[in-house]
DNA sequence: CTGAAAGCGCTTACAG
DNA sequence: CTGAAAGCGCTTACAG
């Protein structure tokens, strides 16, 4: 028994093929009565619109990619990517668009990756993550004129679509939050500094460091491995002028971070302040539980592929400025005690 | 300027379409002098085969699907799935396959989304994951005839190809070990009831208690949310003859558990050893680190893809068996201590 | 070993 | 509003 095609609805409907399609499309150009005969011979029949024959004629994959180019090491202790993801893949299933992943541990696997899909018409445009200074990504799918929106990276997403939030204003919630309390040393440990959201958590830190003035920052760079993460916190409680809270640049990082203060002797957060970024349940969980900034990345994976759609539909949406991540202040942050506390 | 066609080629090289396709693809039919001509053409031309078009001729997807059919929130919390995508997708790429996703909160959104999938032909196979009892699935893909891999579920994966790992083995393992370290009253915080795994754990748990004798286990379930690893734990410890020793499900219940532990001033490992399932770097982070069983989900992932792919070119790979997860002690688990210790 | 031709299942101008 | 026809870019028997 082989699957019915559109040949076989036209032919049970009593219609033309075209006529079919038509319908099959809900385009105009077919009576109503015609429309539902249509419609009820595929139901009956069963029928499914074979993608690649459509994908082939209408010149459109209807399917978008995403590359996530990092080791696999760190990508899975990440809820990042998932969250995404997931946010990504709810809004494309209303419009029957595939989502297609390739893993690849570096930016050069990713540039191959899009050339490949664009070059094949696999997919009809990308999501673009983790952007960097002169994004080689950027020249890229500006070249091959492949629909792209890029997440994060303000001022230098180039011409492609781009979603953000205002995540310099967050830092500085994070800063003024932490100085009200009456920390004076406030250490963070960041991501890799070559990703753009990085670079600019950094100079909105050190910036929001100096307007409040006599403030002391002191940032680390890791590869966001809790490895990395717990290495770096152990540097910056060693350091003789310790601080006495740590911003995080993740979840995972943070937790690292809590236990490195246990193992040297101290206290969350009577001795040090906690504060993760961005919040997820593996903050609620801790004991203390830690202050986090939210981010809302299912969200920011629902508009991103909504704009991405519209691009691929010919429109030209314009940048999308997400809610800023909100501080949730939890037990691990508390006024600096002890020896080494402020003045 | 129009992209290149194989007909391009085929002028540029001085031969027919036909002989240019059987050269691009490898087969034979056409002298090495005609195919290296052809080669040379189309890398000139920076020709890439239009993927639809070969879909449809070919009768081939050239990709392959997975259905996350878990709540968005339980999804980004556990690595599993993340690692596991790494492995499938490390394995398509050396094929040129892609790996198409799909986002949905329970397994009747996942029976849809095969049963498009196939009526749609967009993928030529698919992965199953969290196999139950007289599971859905396994009846659906059987009815379509679509090729399958199930991992895990060994004994009810009907006629579906099967990636295993010999579980029980492992939990009598983790109980051997408790008890050698003089455990008796022994918890498990186990996931959801209805997955296989699950349920298989819980027997094999129950079974090994009953060999040692005298061992006296609890089982509780929850959804792997770190809330309900939270609330079992408390509830496990709450008990009258609470339990010196308890099994968790997944790493980020198992820190659950250890905060739970530290709310209720009970120390790790002295008045409660922890173990964790799967291990993670999260395991390794804590303080103490915690006692796991590890779990090479990314090798399950490039094993499970390379079958499947065997499956679609018309093979009849026999079910395969993962080595044993791996007990690896660290510091969550000790001999009980104080005075609800052992006897 | 090669070439001309049909076909995969749709979509889409273009006449009627 | 409908129908006959060409075309999307490949693959694949089938003659030569």
């Amino acid at each position: 028994m082989k699957r019915p095609t559109i040949v076989d609805i036209a032919r049970r409907a009593g219609v033309s093929k075209s006529a079919a399609s038509y319908a099959l499309n809900g385009r105009p150009g077919v009576s109503a009565q015609v429309r539902q005969r249509v419609l009820d011979a595929a139901a009956e029949l069963g029928w499914e619109r074979n993608q690649a024959a459509r994908a082939l004629s209408a010149a459109r994959a209807e399917a978008v990619g995403l590359v996530l180019a990092r080791p696999a090491r760190t990508l899975a202790i990440e809820p990042f990517f998932m969250q995404l993801i997931a946010g990504i893949e709810t809004e494309l299933a209303t419009r029957s668009i595939a989502l297609v992943l390739q893993v690849t541990p570096d930016i050069d696997g990713e540039l191959a990756a899009h050339r490949q899909w664009w070059g094949r018409r696999s997919v009809d445009g990308v999501f673009v993550v983790d952007l960097r200074r002169d994004d080689p990504r950027v020249a890229l799918l500006a070249e091959l004129g492949m629909p792209a929106v890029a997440l994060g990276g303000l001022g230098h997403h180039g011409g492609l679509a781009c979603v953000w939030s205002d995540e310099p204003r967050a830092i500085g919630t994070v800063v003024d939050y932490l100085v009200t309390l009456g920390h004076v040393r406030i250490g963070r440990v960041a991501g890799r500094p070559d990703f753009l959201h990085t670079s600019n958590r950094d100079a909105a830190f050190v910036a929001a460091a100096e307007r409040r003035g006599g403030v002391v920052p002191s940032i680390v760079h890791t590869d966001y491995s809790g490895e990395q993460g717990a290495k770096a916190t152990r540097g910056l409680l060693s350091q003789h002028a310790r601080p006495t809270a740590i911003v995080f640049d993740s979840d995972v990082m943070a937790v690292a971070g809590v236990n490195v203060a246990a193992e040297m002797g101290l206290r969350v957060p009577a001795d040090l302040s906690v504060v993760a970024w961005d919040d997820s349940p593996l903050c609620r969980l801790m004991h203390p539980a830690l202050t986090a900034v939210s981010f809302d990345t299912f969200l920011a994976g629902t508009q991103a592929a909504r704009r991405l759609c519209l691009l691929i539909d010919g429109g030209t949406p314009g940048g999308l400025e997400l809610p800023v991540g909100e501080l949730i202040p939890r037990g691990s942050t508390a006024p600096p005690q002890g020896r080494l506390g402020p003045e």
